[in-house]
Order: C-alpha cells, then sequence, then structure tokens
DNA sequence: AGCACGCCGACT
DNA sequence: GTCGGCGTGCTC
C-alpha cells in the first residue's frame, strides 16, 4: 500500500505530494487525514496523509516506508482535505499551509535536534566527553560554545555520533491523577497490616473505607483528608488504590456577565428572518442569506434561535465573530442558551486550551463553536449552518499566508453540507450588499429595534469652526457639555478615539517637520508611559528629541490623539470623572479587557474611553452618550476604502448609545462634516451611503465592480525592487487578457519597512479565467529565480486594504 | 526550507 | 596539505 503525503516544508519544490510505503502493520489503520513522520531526505519530518492507493508511479527502490504512524483518528476529515486544496489554489499558498491553518497550533510538529553517540569508544577528544558525562543522547542546542561545535561536526563525518530530529507534538493532553480506591475488604487488610505508629495512614485509610470504591482526583483527596502527598503514595503501595491518569480539559474560567433580557416574543421582523432561515436550513440548499439589521435589531437573537433549529435536528452550528467582540459578554450569551453543547475559541485561549476545545469539537462533544476567524475550520461532520457577525469587519481576512477569507471558506464549507450561511450586519460590505442586491444571496432586512428604542440623536460637530473660536482642545464645547450632563445625572459616556493611522507623533512647530522611522517611511507614534517614540512596523524605539533634528527649533512637541493625552485632558476639564482608559496598552494583560469592562457595566467609571475596541458590543443600559473624539483619522487613509470604514465605524459606535431604556445621544467630532460617509452616518441611512458608495467604486473601477488582486515585493535596493516589480507586471500585462487592468507598479503607500523598499501592482479584473494559472507562473519565476537576488513577492487575492 | 555534496582560498 | 567558505541540487 502506498500513501500520498504533503509534508511539513514550506518550500516551492516540495508543495505537492510524496509517495510512500505503508508498513503491512499500519495497513489496516492507517487513513488520509492522519500525520505521520516520515524520513524526508536525510532528516525525518511530519507529514498528512492526504490519500492511499496500491500503486505508485515511480520506481519502487525511491520509495521509504513512513516511519510512525501518529493519529490513529484522522485529525482533517475528508471534506477538510478537499477543502485545503480548494484554499491552496485559491489563495496561491503552500498546502501544508492550508492544511496546518485549519489545525490548532498545539498539533504542528515540534523539531528537537538530538546528538546521538554511536561508537563510544572512539570518542578521544577530552572537552567533548566531559561534555556527554557518560550520556548517549543529548539535545543538540545544550551544544553552545562554537569549539563544541566544531568537534560534534568532526564526529558526525566520521560516523562515531549521529544527528537524530524528534518530532514532537507542541502541547501534550493535560492528565490529572486519580485515586480509584481498592473494595472494602481490602482495606481492611491493608488497615490491619498498617503499624499503630502510623497515625496519618490509619486515618486515611479510614477515610478510604468511607469512599471505598470510589475513583477520586489525587488532589481532592489530599484536599478533603488534608493529608500529605507521601502518606498516599505509602498507602497506595501498600493497595489501598490504584493510580490512573484521567485526560481532562483546561477549563478557561470565563467571568460571566449577565445577559441582557431576552425578549419572549420575537419582532415580526425576527420571526420573518427566523423562518426563511428554518425553511432554507431545513431545505439541504447552501443558500447565503444577509441580515441586514440595524444595530439593536437583535441580530444575536435570529442567530440563537436559528442555532437552535439546527441542533434540534442533530446538526451542528459554527458562529464567527471578530476577534474584539469575543468577550465573556458575547460567549455567555451562548453558553447560558446551549450550555456544556459550546466550544469557544478565541486568542485569549493558551495554547492547550484552544487544543481543547478542539478535541471537544473532534470529538462531537460540542455542536456549537463561537469563535474568531480560523474556528470556520471547526472539525465538524454535519454542519447545519454557519453564521458570521458582523460580517463586514476585515479581520475576517487572514494577513499572513494563506490569506483566505473566512467568508469564503464558510461558503465553500456550506455547499459540502448544503447548508446555509448567514451574513450578519448593521454595516454590510459593499461587496456583500452588492451580492444580495443581484440575488447571489438572500437578503433579509430588520429595520427596527427589538425593543423599539429611538436610534440615538447624533450631531455632527465641525471641528473647523471650534478652532475658529479660539478652543485648541480635543472637546468642543458640544461634547464637554454634554459629558458634564451625564455626570450631574449619573448616566455614563463612552468616547470613541479613533487610533488608526497617525495617532500621536512628533511634529516640529516651526518647520513641520514629523519625527519618522529610520527604517519604515512611516511617523513614529509617541508613548507618553515611557516618554518614547515607537514605530508600529518594526518595533524601532527612540528617545523623544529636545530639538527639531531639521531646523534645530525647541519648538518640538507630540502633536495628536492618544489615548493617552485624551485622558488627560478629560483629567483638565472634568477633575472629578473617574475614567476607564481601553486600548493596546491597558488590556494586554490576559483578562484585562473583561475586568476593564466589568468595572465599567458596575458603574465604577463615568466615562470609558478607547480605540476600536470599544466599538463593538458594548451594550450596557447606562451609557446615555457616545463621543468620536475625531471621525478623520479613518476618513483620510489611502485606501479605496477609507470611506466605507468610517460609515461603518460611525454607525457602529453610535449603536452603542441607548440601547436600552434611557435615550442615547451621538456626537462625532469632525473636520470634515460635509463627507458623506460622517454625514449619512447620523442617521444610519445604510441604503443613501451603498448608492453613493457605489458610484464612487464604479467610477475608480473597485470592488465589488471588479476584482482585486494585489502583488506587492520587497527589496533591500530600490532600483532592484522596481526592476523585479516591473518584470513581474510585464508579464501579466502579457499573459492575463486585455480587458484585465494591471496599475503600477508603483511604490506602496508605506515605501520602505524594515528598510525594505515596497513596490506594488494591482490587478483589476471583472473575470480572469486565467488568473491562478498566471500567478502561480509568475510564482515559480519568482521562486526558482528572483527569490536567490533577495527579492519577496507577495500575492494578495482580494486584499482587505492596499496599503 | 534544510541538508549534503562539492569545488576553490587561507591557515595549522 | 586541511578546514571551511557557500554555490548547486535533491528530497518519495
Amino acid at each position: 500500500m502506498i500513501a500520498e503525503i504533503i509534508v511539513d516544508v514550506s518550500a516551492y519544490p516540495i508543495d505537492r505530494p510524496f509517495d510512500y510505503l505503508v508498513p503491512e502493520a499500519l495497513e489496516s489503520v492507517i487513513e488520509a487525514g492522519a500525520r505521520v513522520k516520515v524520513p524526508f531526505g536525510p532528516r525525518k519530518v511530519l507529514g498528512y496523509v492526504t490519500g492511499l492507493k496500491q500503486e505508485s508511479a515511480l520506481n519502487p527502490k525511491k520509495l521509504k516506508p513512513i516511519h510512525e504512524l501518529i493519529d490513529l483518528e484522522p485529525v482533517i476529515s475528508g471534506e477538510l482535505l478537499d477543502l485545503s486544496r480548494w484554499l491552496a489554489n485559491h489563495t496561491l499558498s503552500y498546502e501544508i499551509d492550508a492544511l496546518q491553518v485549519m489545525l490548532p497550533a498545539a498539533l504542528r510538529a515540534k523539531y528537537e535536534k538530538f546528538i546521538v553517540v554511536t561508537e563510544p569508544e572512539q570518542l578521544l577528544d577530552a572537552d567533548f566527553i566531559h561534555f556527554l558525562a557518560g550520556r548517549k543522547r543529548v539535545p543538540l542546542k545544550e551544544v553552545d560554545s562554537s569549539s563544541l561545535m566544531k568537534t560534534v561536526k568532526k564526529y558526525v563525518g566520521q560516523g562515531i555520533i549521529a544527528v537524530d530530529t524528534k518530532v514532537g507534538q507542541h502541547t501534550a493532553v493535560k492528565k490529572i491523577r486519580m485515586i480509584r480506591i481498592a473494595s472494602h475488604e481490602k482495606l481492611q487488610e491493608v488497615l490491619s497490616a498498617i503499624q499503630s505508629n502510623a497515625k496519618k495512614q490509619i486515618e486515611l485509610v479510614q477515610w478510604m473505607i468511607r469512599h471505598a470504591e470510589e475513583t477520586l482526583g489525587a488532589k481532592t483527596v489530599m484536599e478533603q483528608t488534608g493529608i500529605q502527598s507521601t502518606v498516599l503514595k505509602a498507602i497506595i503501595e501498600k493497595g489501598a488504590a490504584v493510580e490512573e491518569f484521567a485526560e481532562m480539559y483546561r477549563e478557561p474560567d470565563a467571568p460571566m456577565l449577565k445577559d441582557v433580557a431576552i425578549p419572549e416574543v420575537p419582532t415580526t421582523e425576527q420571526q420573518v428572518a427566523l423562518d426563511k432561515l428554518a425553511a432554507s436550513a431545513d431545505s439541504g440548499k447552501a443558500e447565503t442569506f444577509l441580515i441586514h439589521g440595524v444595530t439593536g435589531s437583535g441580530k444575536t437573537e435570529v442567530y440563537l434561535r436559528t442555532i437552535k433549529h439546527v441542533l434540534d435536528k442533530g446538526k451542528e452550528a459554527i458562529v464567527l465573530v471578530p476577534e474584539i467582540s469575543l468577550t465573556p459578554q458575547m460567549t455567555a450569551r451562548f453558553k447560558e442558551r446551549f450550555g456544556p453543547l459550546v466550544a469557544v475559541m478565541h486568542s485569549g485561549l493558551s495554547a492547550g486550551e484552544k487544543y481543547d476545545e478542539w478535541r471537544k469539537i473532534h470529538r462531537g462533544e460540542v455542536s456549537v463553536v463561537v469563535g474568531a476567524r480560523s474556528a470556520v475550520f471547526a472539525p465538524f461532520q454535519n454542519i447545519g449552518i454557519i453564521i458570521l457577525d458582523e460580517e463586514h469587519e476585515s479581520t475576517y481576512k487572514q494577513e499572513d499566508t494563506p490569506r483566505y477569507h473566512a467568508r469564503d471558506v464558510a461558503i465553500k464549507r456550506s455547499e459540502h453540507y448544503g447548508c446555509p450561511v448567514i451574513l450578519g450586519s448593521a454595516t454590510p460590505s459593499l461587496e456583500s450588499y452588492a451580492r444580495a442586491s443581484k440575488g447571489v444571496y438572500t437578503l433579509l432586512t430588520m429595520t427596527k429595534r427589538a425593543k423599539n428604542q429611538e436610534l440615538p440623536a447624533v450631531t455632527v460637530v465641525d471641528m473647523r469652526e471650534e478652532l475658529k473660536t479660539g478652543n485648541r482642545s480635543m472637546f468642543s464645547v458640544q461634547l464637554a457639555d454634554a459629558i458634564r450632563q451625564r455626570m450631574e445625572r449619573k448616566e455614563q459616556s463612552v468616547l470613541f478615539l479613533n487610533k488608526r493611522g497617525f495617532s500621536s507623533f512628533v511634529l516640529c512647530r516651526d518647520c513641520g517637520t514629523v519625527v519618522e522611522c529610520p527604517n519604515c517611511d512611516i511617523s513614529l507614534t509617541y508613548h507618553r508611559a515611557h516618554e518614547r517614540l515607537k514605530c508600529h512596523y518594526c518595533g524601532h524605539e527612540e528617545q523623544v528629541p529636545l530639538v527639531c533634528p531639521e531646523c534645530e527649533s525647541e519648538h518640538i512637541r507630540f502633536f495628536g490623539t492618544g489615548t493617552q493625552k485624551a485622558e488627560e485632558e478629560i483629567a483638565k476639564l472634568f477633575p472629578e470623572a473617574r475614567v476607564i482608559r481601553m486600548d493596546v496598552d491597558t488590556t494586554r494583560q490576559k483578562g484585562a479587557h473583561e475586568r476593564l469592562l466589568r468595572q465599567f457595566s458596575e458603574g465604577k467609571a463615568d466615562i470609558l474611553l478607547g480605540t476600536q475596541m470599544i466599538a463593538k458590543g458594548l451594550d450596557f443600559p447606562n451609557i446615555t452618550l457616545v463621543g468620536v473624539l475625531a471621525a478623520d483619522t479613518t476618513l483620510h487613509l489611502a485606501d479605496f476604502r477609507a470611506a466605507e470604514k468610517t460609515f461603518q465605524l460611525m454607525t457602529q459606535v453610535s449603536g452603542r448609545a441607548g440601547r436600552h431604556d434611557l435615550p442615547g445621544e451621538v456626537f462625532i467630532q469632525t473636520y470634515s462634516p460635509e463627507h458623506y460617509a460622517i454625514e449619512l452616518s447620523k442617521a444610519q441611512h445604510y441604503e443613501p451611503f451603498y448608492t453613493h458608495e457605489m458610484m464612487a467604486r464604479k467610477q475608480y473601477g473597485y470592488p465589488p465592480f471588479y476584482f482585486v488582486t494585489l502583488i506587492q515585493f520587497t527589496h533591500e535596493d530600490l532600483l532592484k525592487v522596481a526592476d523585479f516589480a516591473e518584470k513581474g507586471s510585464r508579464y501579466l500585462k502579457d499573459n492575463l487578457s486585455p480587458d484585465t487592468v494591471i496599475i503600477g507598479p508603483t511604490a506602496a503607500a508605506i515605501s520602505r519597512v524594515n528598510n525594505r523598499y515596497r513596490y506594488q501592482c494591482l490587478i483589476k479584473y471583472k473575470k480572469e479565467p486565467k488568473l491562478t494559472e498566471t500567478l502561480q507562473q509568475l510564482i515559480k519565476y519568482y521562486r526558482t529565480d528572483w527569490i536567490k537576488s533577495g527579492l519577496t513577492m507577495s500575492v494578495d487575492v482580494e486584499p482587505v486594504s492596499i496599503y
């Protein structure tokens, strides 16, 4: 029997199956989707069985046998195996990367090299003998001095010692020690044999007699009896109990926040959506729905009830949410409804915890998974529905290889299972809404808030006017008044600061110089806490200059609107205000995010000040004011989606106010109040925004009118990168259809990162059947020739941003 | 990607 | 004469 195996080597010529002999002993157990350890050239690597067959086209002498079968039960199902092939092809990545992205990191291989002494009597080097200290097998990494390394090399050359690679797993299954207590009679027997001065032992056996034939955790036994582990050990040796190890799951302790009250009866709009979804789920067709529901319209309730419907039919559900809204408040709602049937996957879990959640899914112990992007690969076997909440979020696109979009994967999987996909959003992406308009997706609209609350009153504040009247602070008079009012009424305010882009940089007021990173063409961000400047791209760090590096003026200081600066201004304006700041700095610690939100929900602060991360999911009854300090930051990004992103953000943020009984009010501060993205987000007018934005996209030939693929080149040498980019785009122009537009090559918006120059070209097309094939050919040129000169090239099919 | 093989310069 | 530089080529 022959196995086709994809080996764990990310390289161009290796990106194909290799044939291996299946040892006879494994023939009856080996299955496609299992991991194996195989010899590959001179080393051993991990591989995935992708197929089994009787004959190989190769010379049988070339075939090597599989070294070891790691999984008796495949870790990749047949469906996921097909999906990985599609994914690799679609995103132009290696098949091995497509396979590994589906599994928790704990299942990926860890390689460790060992020195193995084969001819001990031939060892002569005194230092080396001393280093070995009698050992026959030593981890190679213990060899740290260069002289020892030399000796090792010499001995390897002479065949006196060998190097062996151990292929291991990252995280093991967590096991706990269990104690199975013997029978009553046996215990009596043990008891009579104990010397009378061993009081603790007697005490323990007597306790055990009361728990005869039970199996308890060793820890529990020691806690309950207050007896030392040595005593327990002695008793076990005497035969009073047997030690066992039980697999257990690491239980990530989620602090429970209270769920909002569930409306007893769905609203009419919810019911219409529910009926259609249920009918589709029962039909066995793969249908994609777009739920366009205003903030607070109760989309989550629709998800929950549809999941219930699907579970009742014995099927499973995948719920994807953006990482930042995957809060305990969010997951608690699912756990409350479906209890132990829910697995949660998010980046806050340790590798072991993620592996445990994955195993629960793999073994079929749960039926619902709630998670971020990668949960779309949940190893279910009978999926009944896949839901993407906040479908417009760019985090659904993975930014490194394989550069997949969770939406595409979800739809692909749904086709296999003949089940519906729900895309939900208050501000759908233009792509999705366009598809819904064309009938590719089924549109479900929810225009009313579930509890019939009014949408909050939105005021756009023109900051130019504020400046004219001499107000140089970050807070307009109107917003400051509104905050003051809330404090008097003991209501809460949320202040949103869009930190993306050029938030807090150091600027010379005399010559206008901005301090930039020496490695990347981007301004350095000022960090108040350490009084330093940091580059967000390469991590470069430096002191804040005292004089301008260009004109030596002393009028150089930080400028802009970081959360720390906003916090200081609040302290000046409202000295008595209790403020919680949420940004990357204050939420880095594990659990900090939840802790801060809980403090706010418990009314321990008047003002919540934060970045992106507070735009979503916040749902507390006492919030009646939302302020956007600077709406412009996203508006002026060098990206064709800038307006769309701004509109989405403004709408999301506004939705945080007045979700319950108290009416909400929103202030948006901007220097461009007349911009349609701002103007139309005031009343959450999605349709007019869509129409307007679609016109702009059509005019400039951007998605959804065209598909876009981005090719990026980087090199240390500006001239070389320009040359290669030119060659690349030349090749594309020559090989793609004449209707396809190739823009560039041009320098990227951030033209240098980490001392490497960046060039890119953009392929725009409506229909390009040869695209994958042509790109594959281009990649082949790159991988075989260009790569040697230090060039890197990456392909991003349908990128979310074109920086 | 690794790793071995192999062919030319500066040292014990 | 050998050690070691990294160019070339292969991995079932």
